[in-house]
DNA sequence: TGCGTTTAAATTGTCAGACATTTAAATGTA
DNA sequence: TACATTTAAATGTCTGACAATTTAAACGCA
C-alpha cells in the first residue's frame, strides 16, 4: 500500500484510492484487518481525522466494515449480493432521475434485458418462482389496489421472471434495470382497463414459462413492451401541453 | 431534512442517509448547494468532523461534489454516465472476485445480456461503431499481442457491440457485465489457434451487423459463448488437479 | 484446578478548537 | 474602465482529548 506524491487532490481521497487499489488488486483479502486508524495515520503521515474520512469513503462503498473495541478495526468486506443490489439500484435510479432519460429509452432497455432472461427462465423456472409470479398476478387483479402498489407488484413480478433464469449474476445486473424504472412507472395512472391488459400479458408470460415455451414468453414480453410504451406516451403527451 | 432519534448507529452514517434520502426524494435538486459544514453540524447537533465524515460518504457515491473557497460548499451532483459506469464496473468486478462466481455463470450472464443488444444493434449500428469493431478485430490478429492486450481488445470489441444498440441505459447496464469478466478472461492463455477462432467469431458478428442480420449475429454470439466456455473449462480443469 | 468476575488495554466514535488553503466577491487604484 | 489588492467564507487538515465498546488477560474464589 503505497504513498502519495505531492498530489493536489484531497488527502482522504488519495488514501481511500490507495486502499481501494490494494483491495481490488488482492493485496488485501476478504476479512483481512486493516491497520488501525492511528497506524494508518502514521503510515500515510496524516492525521487521524483524515484517515477516518478515507475509511468512511470506503465504507460507503461497502468495501470495508468497522468494528469497535479491542481487536476491532476495519476489515475488508465481502461484497454480498444484497449490498451489490442496493448500490446497483441506487445508482441506476439516480442516473435515470437526474439525466432526463426518456421513458422510451428506459423502457426499451428494460425489456431488452428481460428478453435476455426468457430462454434461460423457460429452461430453469422453478415451482417457487412460478408461484411468485402467479401470486403477483393475482394481487394485480385486486380492485382496491393503489397505483403505487400495482407498480410495486409489477416490479415483483418482473423480478421473479428474472430470478427464474437461475443466474445470480443476471439477477444482480437486472435488479437495477427493473427497479430503476419504478419511479417512471409510478407517474402512470393505471386505469381498470390497462390493468386488465397488463394482467393478461403477465398471465401469458407465466403460462409460457410454465410450459417452457421461450418463444411465446418473448412474444408476450415484446407486446407488453409496446403496450407499456403507449401508456407512457399517453401520459407524457397529456403532460406536455400544460 | 430531518433529525435522528436515539439510534445507536454511527452518527455520520445516519446523517449521510438523511441527506441521501433528501436527494433521491427530490427535496434537494441537482446543483443545489447544501448548508455549510458548520450549519449542518449545528442542524444535526453534532461536531464538524462528524458532518465531514457523512459528506465524504456521499462524495464516495458521487452524490455530492465539494468546492473550496468562498461561496463553495457541497453541491448535489448530477450523476454522469462515466461516473455511473465506473461504479457499476467496480461493484460488478468485486462481486465476481469476492464471491467465487463460477466462470460458467458469469459467462452465461454476459452473453445473455449481449444477445439482448443484437436486435437493436442490427437496426442502429453506425459506421462509427462498425469501424471500432473492425479495428479491434484487426488488433486481435496481430501476432505480438500479449494475452492482457488481447483481452482488453476483446472487451473493447464487445463494448462497441453494446454501444451499437444506441441505448445509453443499455450501455451503462452492460458495462459492468462485460468489464467485470475481464479478470476471469485474463486467466486464460490464448493460443494462436484460439485467437484465430475468436477473431473468426468476431468477424462473423461484425459482418452480420453490417448487413443488419440480427439472427446471424445472435447465432455467432451463441457459438462464441460455447467456445469461450470450453476455453474456460479447459483452464479450470488444468488448474484443479494441482 | 476450574470457573466466574473484574480489570485493563486497544480501538473506533465523537467533540472542541485552531490554523492553512482556496476561491470569489468587494474594494481600491490608475 | 481595467486591473491589482483585500477580505470574507468555506473546505481541508491538524492536535489533543474524552467517550463507548469490546476482547483478552488478570484476578479471586471455591
Amino acid at each position: 500500500m503505497k504513498i502519495d506524491p505531492d498530489n493536489k487532490a484531497d488527502l482522504s481521497a488519495q488514501i481511500a484510492e490507495a486502499i481501494r487499489d490494494a483491495i481490488v488488486s488482492g493485496q488485501l483479502i476478504v476479512d483481512e484487518r486493516l491497520p488501525s486508524e492511528a497506524e494508518l495515520a502514521d503510515h500515510f503521515a496524516v492525521s487521524r481525522p483524515t484517515v477516518r474520512e478515507a475509511l468512511k469513503r470506503l465504507a460507503a462503498q461497502s468495501l470495508i466494515r468497522t468494528q469497535r473495541g479491542a481487536f476491532g478495526g476495519a476489515f475488508v468486506n465481502r461484497l454480498s449480493y444484497p449490498e451489490a443490489y442496493g448500490q446497483q439500484i441506487t445508482t441506476a435510479t439516480l442516473l435515470l432521475s437526474m439525466n432526463a432519460i426518456s421513458f422510451d429509452v428506459a423502457c426499451e432497455a428494460r425489456y431488452a434485458l428481460e428478453r435476455a432472461c426468457t430462454p434461460l427462465a423457460a429452461l430453469r423456472r422453478t415451482p417457487d418462482t412460478l408461484a411468485t409470479m402467479r401470486a403477483e398476478i393475482h394481487r394485480q387483479g385486486q380492485p382496491g389496489l393503489t397505483d403505487e402498489s400495482f407498480c410495486a407488484s409489477d416490479v415483483a413480478f418482473h423480478r421473479a421472471l428474472v430470478d427464474s433464469a437461475g443466474n445470480a449474476v443476471l439477477s444482480y445486473q437486472l435488479a437495477g434495470a427493473v427497479e430503476a424504472m419504478q419511479p417512471l412507472m409510478n407517474m402512470i395512472t393505471f386505469t381498470a382497463r390497462s390493468r386488465e391488459a397488463i394482467v393478461g400479458f403477465h398471465t401469458r408470460i407465466a403460462d409460457a414459462l410454465s410450459s417452457s415455451d421461450a418463444e411465446a414468453a418473448q412474444t408476450a414480453l415484446t407486446e407488453l413492451e409496446a403496450y407499456t410504451l403507449t401508456l407512457g406516451r399517453d401520459v407524457m403527451a397529456a403532460r406536455a401541453p400544460k
